[in-house]
RNA sequence: UGGGGUAUAGCCAAACGGUAAGGCAACGGACUCUGACUCCGUCAUCUCUUGGUUCGAAUCCAGGUACCCCAGCCA
């Protein structure tokens, strides 16, 4: 975990806290972390994940991990599972404090009761189209059911055979008889359990009715002593229903429901459906796939989760509707890469040069830093010889102004090795480009002129005979419009064609052979690579890269 | 045309009646054996808009405008 402290933002709910804590109304404070098990997190998730639980540590409290399991037709023991997986990755402990909504539908059911007695609660026998027709619309009040006056024995007699299961699936439900005419919908006597003759992935077949995300998220809440509940803006209309429960039942603590704006990124899409299609439409290789949004395509990709703190540090929190920009999420890890990753050399796209006055058979080591910067990260040895390769990019035999690679007649530096000039190239007779030929500066052995003379490009090789093959996968934002979500238009029309594309005869230092998995490396020049998780192996190592580096060339 | 929210630079975002932080991007420059990194400098007389209160307003008041959310037995 990073040690650096930066300064660390102010924000509206760090202010709320602070000020319950100064004040005495909480003497600590507890969070929840609250997903559905219905699908993978993504990057959204962690910006809740780093507020909630970076809201917990900052001021001494702590933060639940609670899976909102209420609805077992959508949930899967392999989401609870793989959540946690991806909550532990981005750096996060809950310890002891793992919890199930399901965990409390015993409470929740006798709550259900005791709403029931109150007479505050009933049984709904219309079907889920007459209720939606009683609801009314956002400008007219709705009709009260027919059943909202059953006598509270009837209602507690139909409940609890809801619960014994003697009815079938959406014959009846257990309605908050609240107001039917309230300018919040939400209030409309909303449904609190459904029959649902379904195994739960946690709790198994103990139960035929399961409670809404409404009657069990803020009593789970309150079962938990959470102090500040936090969750996204679209819940905020839920809010007075959610205290209504608090209000009307005996529950042990009085948590408060505060509201966020979610994260939107540009260049990709985030909601569940959209995602779940780039799947199934084999659109991508898979959930874990490294231009997904997920926490584990990110992870795959090779993002750490130091860079996805610090850009869920960096990019605040706030009640507005916002697009965070791709490139602050790009920043971030190349910020953190930057610090960290060796650096080695890679050729992407060999050509091939020849270095004419270089002994044949000769092989040179130079030493080469693992990093400028920083010389306790130390250094390795790569061999050098007559035939080496470059990258395409870097051999121009007609420049452009500015081109300061290589280039007939002009020196250019080969990283840590040889000044070299180009004499000339060889070509098929189709007029390919075969080799590149050079000459050496057997004085500038190491890389520096020994008279002193500067030169002005640098780039980066490999041996030919010392080289390892690789494959190398260069992936880029999914979508190539910044608002493939935007209304109307197919998201899919915006895909970039371009997201990914495979290099598979790129040359890596000899060293890269057996690459340790968990090492993001700088290919000098060109970005930052590790190697698939997957995919790699010692025999044929498949490098992904994770992000490039800023290149102010290009963009000229 | 019901209710609930939100408007500060290209993108985020501070400010809590006392004279517009910070980050990212952008632009200029220095340095450089990575066109990277690093470093220096520039970047809102102004806070959606129109009025009002005040010695003083992004902050308070009134009226507009724009955008987001709510009519699942989803969360």
């Amino acid at each position: 975990m990073s040690t650096e402290s930066a300064p660390i933002a102010n924000n509206f709910l760090r202010s709320i806290i602070e000020e319950d804590l100064k004040n005495g109304k909480h003497s600590t404070i507890i969070t929840r972390f609250p997903p559905e098990p219905n699908g993978y997190l993504h990057i959204g998730h962690a910006k809740s994940i780093c507020l909630n639980f970076g809201l917990a540590k900052d001021f001494g409290g702590r933060c639940h991990l609670r899976f909102d399991d209420t609805n077992p037709a959508k949930e899967e023991l392999e989401y609870i599972e793989s959540i946690k997986e991806s909550v532990a990755w981005l750096g996060f402990e809950w310890g002891e404090h793992l919890y199930y909504a399901s965990d409390y539908f015993e409470q929740l059911y006798q709550w259900a009761e005791h709403l029931i007695k109150s007479g505050k609660a009933y049984v709904e026998d219309l079907t889920a189209e007459e209720i939606r027709a009683h609801r009314g619309t956002l400008t007219e009040p709705g009709k009260e059911s027919p059943w909202r006056n059953r006598p509270v024995d009837e209602n507690l007699d139909l409940f609890r055979r809801m619960r014994e299961g003697e009815f079938p699936d959406g014959s009846k439900v257990l309605r908050a008889r609240i107001d039917m005419a309230s300018p919040n919908m939400n209030l409309r006597d909303p449904v609190l359990y459904r029959i649902l003759h379904a195994t739960h992935p946690h709790v198994g077949d103990k139960w035929r009715i399961y409670p809404m995300y409404d009657f069990a998220h803020g009593q789970s809440d309150a079962i938990e002593g959470i102090t500040h509940s936090i969750c996204t803006l679209e819940f905020e209309g839920h809010k007075p229903l959610y205290e209504w429960f608090l209000d009307n039942l005996p529950v042990p603590s009085r948590p408060r429901q505060y509201e966020f704006a979610r994260l939107n990124l540009t260049y990709t899409v985030m909601s569940k459906r959209k995602l779940h299609e780039l799947v199934s439409s084999k659109t991508v290789s898979g959930w874990d796939d490294p231009r997904m949004p997920t926490l584990m395509g990110i992870r795959r990709r090779g993002y750490t989760p130091d860079a996805v703190r610090t850009f869920c540090e960096r990019i605040g929190v706030g009640r507005s509707d916002s697009w965070i920009d791709m490139s602050i999420l790009e920043e971030c890890v190349r910020e953190d890469l930057n610090e960290h990753a060796p650096r080695v050399l890679a050729v992407l796209r060999p050509i091939k040069v020849v270095i004419d006055n270089y002994p044949e058979g000769l092989v040179e080591e130079f030493e080469a830093a693992n990093h400028p910067q920083k010389p306790e990260m130390g250094s390795r040895k790569v061999s050098f010889s007559r035939e080496l390769f470059i990258e395409e990019d870097d051999f121009m035999e007609q420049p452009p102004k500015g081109f300061f690679r290589m280039t007939p007649g002009i020196e250019v530096r080969l990283r840590y090795a040889y000044i070299v000039r180009c004499t000339g190239v060889v070509r098929d007779v189709n007029g390919n480009l075969l080799e590149v030929h050079c000459e050496y500066d057997p004085a500038s052995r190491g890389g520096s002129a020994a008279d002193g003379r500067k030169i002005k490009g640098t780039i980066h090789w490999v041996s030919a005979g010392h080289s390892v093959d690789a494959e190398v996968r260069l992936f880029d934002r999914l979508f190539g419009d910044p608002n493939p979500d935007r209304g109307g238009a197919d998201y899919k029309q915006f895909l970039n064609p371009d997201s990914v594309e495979i290099l598979p005869a790129a040359k890596v230092e000899a060293g890269l052979a057996g690459a340790d998995i968990e090492t993001r490396y700088q290919f000098e020049r060109l970005g930052y690579f590790r190697p698939d998780p997957v995919d790699s192996s010692d025999g044929k190592p498949v490098f992904n890269r994770i992000v490039t580096l800023k290149d102010t060339w290009s963009k000229k």
